[in-house]
RNA sequence: GGCCCCGUCGUCUAGCCCGGUCUAGGACGCCAGGUUUUCAUCCUGGAAACACGGAUUCAAAUUCCGUCGGGGUCACCA
């Protein structure tokens, strides 16, 4: 059997958006389970609106997404001109396309930028089916495509021309390309038959909608996937997120990384309906990702993001953060939100919200006074751990009546009114500002009553 | 509107090809309880779907037809 060869051809006209980004994933996918080669190539036919900064970002998409692609050579189409003009030149005299003078019916639209002759494809008005790997036999009447035009003159082939023609020298085997390409595939078959050529194989893949069943824009959120990294994603949830979004592993599996996707990857468990970009799923995803980074990964992460910078506290908050996060930009907004200040000075406190509820300023002073002596009684060297101050504690919580006694010292040490547990914030400020806090605490009971 | 594709919980889906094992399973989200107070986790439980109408059949989510609904596409863009 043939060695299996596909291509993933974006257009640098805009960023590298997630649809385009999840069609690469399953032409790789594809690729890589049957050994094949997948080639990258810019269809750039129309100049005006191609960029170098998009190929750039399409580049760096693929790259930080971790899914690999071969270049093709050239990698544009703008190279391949004169490769273009000797197929159009041969369909011409053939008598499968003809140089026309103006537009075909009067749509009005007398290009001005139009400098010579287009060409057009000589329509055999037939009936084209092919089988898609995905939805089997579909059918179309060539009928309605009328004479399409293919070159905006014999040196300038437009997009259908130039597909059928990078295809067939790379030797495309699979075209695996997102449905709105569905019915452009008979006007490229038409083309590609009446060069002689042979057909690949087939297969559209569904769309990706946004959550009102539209087409996925801006409007509805994030596209580009420039703002997944900026926003904090991982690139190994998001494709994995992608990859599940129209495909259903055998093994029913969700979370899974790269290699093991194609190692189950079957064009005919890729689904024929639109699924809809669901960001609470690809949020719980990233998290579980997150869940099995190592800390050293956590730890560049905070220090990256909280203001205090160098301050050496970074590695003490990794489990704590790990725990409340499901990207990274949590952590940003979690230091937005003051919910790292108490690590690192005191905060100030509302005397009313010490003892918590169910309880009384006195009573509330007196379990402070105490848990300051059993404090005190911890061993004064080392780091301090959670599990220390717990055990040091709980008895007395525990007789005392757990929230009677914990509260009024969570309280005391954060300011909030939500917080990690008391043991695990007295094990990152340490001794002193324990002692410290408890003590101005009281005092301000004190001084109230 | 023409043509093409699609139609299982709010969302992603399993099941459909090879009708009965489906009082339709899982995941996200949601709701309610529980765990070492609060927050966050975590655990348990719950609500939640075969678009509709016919046909075939002893039997249909699974087959056929129609309707409705959704999407794609109708460029000298790709």
């Amino acid at each position: 059997m043939a060695k299996v060869i596909t291509r993933f051809p974006p257009s640098p006209t805009g960023y590298f958006h997630i649809g385009s980004a999840r069609t690469a994933l399953f032409n790789y996918l594809f690729t890589a389970r049957e050994g094949g080669v997948m080639y990258l190539r810019f269809e750039d036919t129309d100049r005006e609106r191609c960029k170098k900064e998009f190929e750039e970002d399409i580049i760096a998409g693929l790259d930080w997404l971790k899914i690999p692609y071969t270049s093709a050579v050239p990698l544009r189409q703008s190279e391949r001109l004169s490769t273009y003009r000797e197929y159009l030149r041969a369909l011409i005299e053939k008598g499968a396309a003809y140089e026309a003078e103006e537009a075909e019916g009067g749509n009005g639209s007398t290009s001005l930028t139009t400098k010579g002759r287009v060409v057009r494809f000589k329509n055999p008005n037939t009936r084209i089916t092919f089988n898609d790997l995905i939805r089997g036999d579909v059918s179309f009447d060539t009928t309605e495509l009328k004479d399409f035009v293919i070159a905006r003159n014999v040196d300038d082939p437009l997009y259908h021309m130039a597909v059928v023609a990078d295809d067939h020298d790379m030797g495309v085997t699979h075209v695996i390309r997102g449905e709105d390409h569905i019915s452009n595939t008979p006007r490229q078959i038409l083309i590609l038959e009446a060069l002689g050529f042979e057909r690949p194989v087939y297969a559209h893949i569904p769309l990706i909608h946004a959550p009102d069943r539209s087409k996925l824009s801006k409007r509805h959120g994030a596209v580009s996937i420039n703002e997944y990294r900026s926003d904090g994603y991982l690139p190994e949830a998001l494709v994995n997120y992608l990859a599940l979004l129209g495909w259903t592993p055998p093994s029913g599996r969700e979370k899974m990384p790269l290699a093991d996707m194609v190692a189950e990857f079957d064009l005919k468990d890729v689904h024929a309906g639109g699924a809809i970009f669901d960001i609470e799923k690809l949020r719980w995803l990233n998290r579980q990702y997150i869940l099995e980074m190592p800390d050293e990964r956590i730890q560049a992460e905070i220090e990256l993001r909280i203001p205090e910078k160098n301050s050496g506290i970074a590695a003490k908050l990794v489990s704590l953060v790990r725990e409340r996060i499901h990207l990274w930009g949590d952590i940003d907004a979690m230091a937005k939100g003051g919910e790292f200040d108490y690590f690192f000075s005191d905060p100030a406190l509302d005397i009313s919200k010490v003892p918590g509820k169910g309880s009384d300023a006195a009573t509330a002073r007196r379990h402070l006074a105490r848990l300051r002596e059993l404090l005190s009684a911890l061993p004064s060297l080392g780091n301090l751990e959670p599990e220390q101050i717990k055990k040091a504690i709980w008895d007395y919580a525990e007789a005392e009546g757990r929230g009677n006694v914990l509260w009024p010292l969570r309280y005391a040490l954060t300011g909030k009114e939500r917080s990690p547990d008391p043991f695990t914030v007295a094990a990152i400020i340490g001794r002193d500002s324990i002692e410290r806090r408890i003590e101005t605490a009281i005092s301000a009971l004190e001084n109230r009553s």
